[in-house]
DNA sequence: ATGAAAGCGCTAACAA
DNA sequence: TTGTTAGCGCTTTCAT
């Protein structure tokens, strides 16, 4: 139905090769000439088909974004990041929910890949099994993960490129402000731990516990959702009533577990302290407001889709390039000191 | 670099057209052949080139979501729906954020038409001029706007298929509600006025005092965004203290309206009440759980694609198809009752 | 049931 | 500077 080039070049006199030309501003083409195909082209409403073009040059200017849920605010403003990186570089980004599920996340693999799409930025790989991540590889594609834990990163078959946050370091930060407060009964709530980023995290944290000889904290995996919060939170209340803080592995767990705290009328901090991690927008209008570890994540996404491009550029075998993101405490209001403690000056810029 | 069908015909010792009927499962063609072409399919890793098969096809089985924001929560849970209908239709989905900037959702849309999509979902195309509504019903793609205004909707000229949520109706609730609560100094935050649901909103909203012979309450338009909201909100208490409900365009906007609120020492509901709009997630974790109209935005992304998957297989001309998706009142606690004022028993199911 | 051949819309040598 | 030609990887007649 749209026009097509063959239909500009007879309708503007000249041979298709010309008018590919004459469109495509190459060099050895007349200046009149090509006016006049570009006139005739926009008379006829001529739309270059990217389809075709990328069959022959072999490239798709179109790039796979698989993370588990955009309706995770986290994942929202990473997404943005991708996006607008991938617009400004003339390529679109095709959007996959994985639900950090194997087998859904293996299929946009095989979906995007059968699209030839130019690169993926794809949550870690973890989920998926030794022979479906040799498929991946073997896939030729360049791929750049995301939250992939550092364990992983450091393991002689990783030939991925990442970008990650500062996981331990966050990990790190969030149990010494705990334990500088005064806490002593202690929870962090975490993600999935088979997800890099809440492992790491949560390893850093209780690392801190260990080195100082302090009893270890109580760690509760479970999906990093705003439901699977609250009922953990929930549960966890019916066992133990002492708890004084919880380091909830992501802000969306947080407000899960504020939601529950609340229901049981439990007063944030003055009963129990809690703190987040990402620093989502919403931490800001929470009652109290949030304080949490903050991490750029639109810069994570933009990042992402950054390395990805220039792996495609230089499309010989190149080295995986590695970014980590630096995390920082924002101190706000539902963490406060127990009586007695000494708190340690890691006051934080609010921002 | 991967594997083509000829590479399986040749290596299967068959033609490639034999090939290609025994991976698409077409008729006629023997049961044996057909299993050994698989077999070898699977052994070369073979993926069928989309991108080919779309060139001669015609279609593409990707479709466009062209939406202001990602980040804003509204848009990513209805992105989800829309991606899970496009998933399941073995579609993807292009994901564009075009921050509700006319030029820029038009530079969107070409490139969609030049990538072939086979459908596309958007905002309302509101900010675009005649001219380039003019193009966009030119390309002949099936569109499937959002957040259209009514009064867009009848008008004659309106080609495209819609949905939308019944804002005349969330409007007016809105209205009843804030008015039998016994509010007499409300102001209305509205998202942009070129924006079909917040003008629907609003004038549904203004229409209820004017019919009740009520004063008119005031309108900010603005962006609908967090900061814009808090700005316009720490603007309003500059030169107004007596106001005691804000009916906020949506929920993003309450938030923010929150925030300054709270930043100036005014309590919700006691001195002001807030009602928002959308019923994002996070309404139930703010201080006070914000009294909201709900609309089911998951829905709204999964009909819109449905409609359009729909529009793409008869594709003929086809009536446009709209839909309106019922909206309803969430009370919640950010709403209270002026003293002496009789309250409606408009009471609905907290979900 | 299988093969041969044309062509989708475009780019990229190679000629002229 | 322009035209001719050969594909990119696939589907789809039309023969066989």
């Amino acid at each position: 139905m749209p026009a097509t080039l063959k239909d500009v070049a007879r309708e503007a006199g000249v041979n298709i090769s010309t008018a590919s030309r004459a469109l495509n501003n190459a060099f050895g083409i007349n200046v009149d000439t090509r006016k006049h195909v570009i006139k005739v082209a926009a008379r006829l409403n001529y739309r270059p088909n990217q389809v075709a073009r990328g069959l022959v040059t072999g490239r798709s200017n179109s790039l796979g974004l698989l993370i588990s849920d955009i309706r995770n605010p986290f994942f929202a403003e990473l997404a943005r990041g991708a996006e607008d990186a991938a617009f400004n570089a003339g390529c679109d980004l095709v959007l996959c929910n994985s639900d950090q599920n194997a087998e859904k996340q293996m299929r946009y693999v095989e979906f995007l890949l059968a699209k030839r799409v130019g690169g993926i930025v794809m949550n870690s790989v973890t989920p998926l099994d030794e022979d479906q991540q040799d498929r991946l590889r073997a896939a030729g594609v360049p791929i750049v993960l995301l939250n992939v834990s550092s364990a992983d990163r450091h393991s002689p078959a990783w030939r991925f490129s990442s970008v990650v946050a500062d996981n331990l370091y966050g990990g790190e930060i969030a149990a010494k402000y705990l334990i500088g407060l005064g806490h002593k009964n202690i929870v962090h709530i975490a993600g999935p731990r088979t997800h890099g980023a809440f492992s790491d995290r949560a390893s850093a944290f209780l690392k801190v516990f260990r080195e100082n000889g302090l009893p270890k904290p109580r760690v509760v995996f479970g999906e990093h959702t705003f439901g699977a919060a609250y009922q953990s939170t929930k549960q966890l209340l019916g066992t133990d009533r002492n708890i004084t803080a919880i380091f909830a592995g992501n802000d969306v767990i947080a407000f899960g577990c504020m939601r529950a705290l609340m229901e049981s009328g439990i007063r944030i901090p003055e009963d129990v302290s809690i703190l987040g991690f990402d620093n989502v927008e919403m931490t800001q209008i929470t009652s109290p407001p949030l304080t949490t570890i903050d991490q750029p994540k639109y810069e994570t996404g933009k990042a992402a889709v950054e390395i990805l491009l220039n792996m495609i550029s230089k499309d010989g075998v190149r080295e995986p390039e590695h970014r980590i993101i630096g995390v920082h405490l924002i101190e706000r209001q539902s963490c406060r000191k127990i009586s007695g403690a000494a708190v340690q000056d890691r006051r934080t810029a609010k921002r």
